[in-house]
DNA sequence: TATCCAAAGATTGTCGACAATGCGCCTTGA
DNA sequence: TCAAGGCGCATTGTCGACAATCTTTGGATA
């Protein structure tokens, strides 16, 4: 699988950015309990690095919404919201809307038939039952990420890969433990790479429309029921 | 240190809260040169503050793509491409599409209201064409101000206010200077508005695109002219 | 004359120390 | 006993100095 930020490794350059990587993982994977409060200096003894560096981390992560800063208190991990969830996956019902028409339009011919073999080799690995909803999640990315950069629209792929996805990402155990429907949406993303292909703008945003606002609604399906 | 003449604005609590909002100002207003390359030390004195919380607001900037860094070399206030505006518009109707669809079902009646009455306004003043096309642009940022804030979706709101816009005025000269038409577009925020009253998102939601799109293709037309 | 190497200069990266602020506890008085 | 105010502690905010890295300039050589 491909990550083109994680994967960068010339970011690894300085302090500020490897601390700004991996407390950003942190976070992400739930190393780090969400809604709670660290220190400064307790977080920079942990990543081996001064509190200079880290305050510079911080200011980004902050910026990305993963952490929450009151001056002269403290910083506490970004808290998880149901109703954020929610609202994230309409500003991404919007974005990757308009990535599929994009895409539609721009995406190469090499694009095109990578999107269809990731496809095909996802209905092959399908016979494998096992696993699958983690093959799912991460097919699923795959997925969207190539129809993302089709759209070879810079500021909307650094929105949504660069920022939108790392918010997601925390819900990762809330999302996989109710929202699998793998057939559903494996069938879906064809449809979507058939309009695509066909070159119709119009068709592939609405496919990809219907495909996150319907997982967004099974989402607040489940919500609903656990409260 | 102590400095009271500084001391005396108390919205920002912080030496680098201040120079944040006093940087991303003078690069949105055009006081530093886009493309330029400055020195911390430089830019740390011109503040008043030392390079602690300089490179602070140098973080947060840089994940609002204001600034560029390279490590080790320095960092260059970001350019002005053309292309990155118009990649801006796209992201603009999605988002603002959404906003507008979403308004339509969640803004309460006197949101409504107020937009209705901040058009009547525009109606009225439209008599002084006199300086019409400063009115125009902020009147235009107030009409979509609100009707962001009226989709009641905080991720969307800090996307497109706290981000988006912020790259988007750095362009206001070129904007202005081939973009003006106001009646046009006062007329299609008048449609707009009574979608949103009438509570029909899909309209709501295809004539802001229109809208944003006919803006777009407008500045399309002028680049191209100019190249 | 052009090219490559090296040293100097300048700029960024990092660190530890000190100052300022906020929070919690304890004392004190009614 | 409870509330209000002050004191001390912990944490964050800021700064100046030092180290690491890059760029440039000068000279030597082919």
């Amino acid at each position: 699988m491909f990550n083109p930020e994680i994967d960068d490794v010339k970011a690894l350059r300085t302090a500020a950015d490897r601390v700004f990587e991996a407390l950003q993982d942190a976070i992400v994977l739930g190393e780090i309990a969400p809604g709670s409060r660290v220190s400064e200096t307790e977080l920079a003894e942990r990543f081996g690095t001064s509190r200079g560096p880290l305050r510079e981390a911080l200011r980004r992560l902050e910026s990305r919404r993963l952490v929450e800063r009151t001056p002269h208190v403290g910083i506490r991990i970004a808290a998880l919201s149901q109703a954020a969830l929610i609202e994230i996956y309409y500003v991404r019902e919007a974005l990757e809307g308009m990535a599929a028409r994009l895409a539609a339009t721009l995406m190469t011919a090499d694009e095109v038939a990578g999107l269809k073999a990731l496809l095909a080799a996802h209905e092959q690995d399908e016979a494998l039952k096992a696993d699958m909803a983690y093959f799912q999640q991460e097919g699923d990315l795959d997925f969207h990420y190539r129809i993302i950069q089709g759209s070879h629209n810079t500021q909307l792929t650094q929105l949504l890969i660069g920022e939108l996805y790392h918010r997601i990402r925390m819900y990762r155990y809330q999302i996989s433990a109710y929202a699998n429907r793998p057939q559903k949406a494996f069938g879906e993303h064809q449809r979507i790479a058939e309009a695509i292909e066909a070159r119709d703008g119009d068709l592939a945003e609405m496919l990809m429309r219907r495909h996150i606002s319907s997982a967004r609604q099974n989402i607040e399906k489940h919500q609903k029921e656990l409260s």
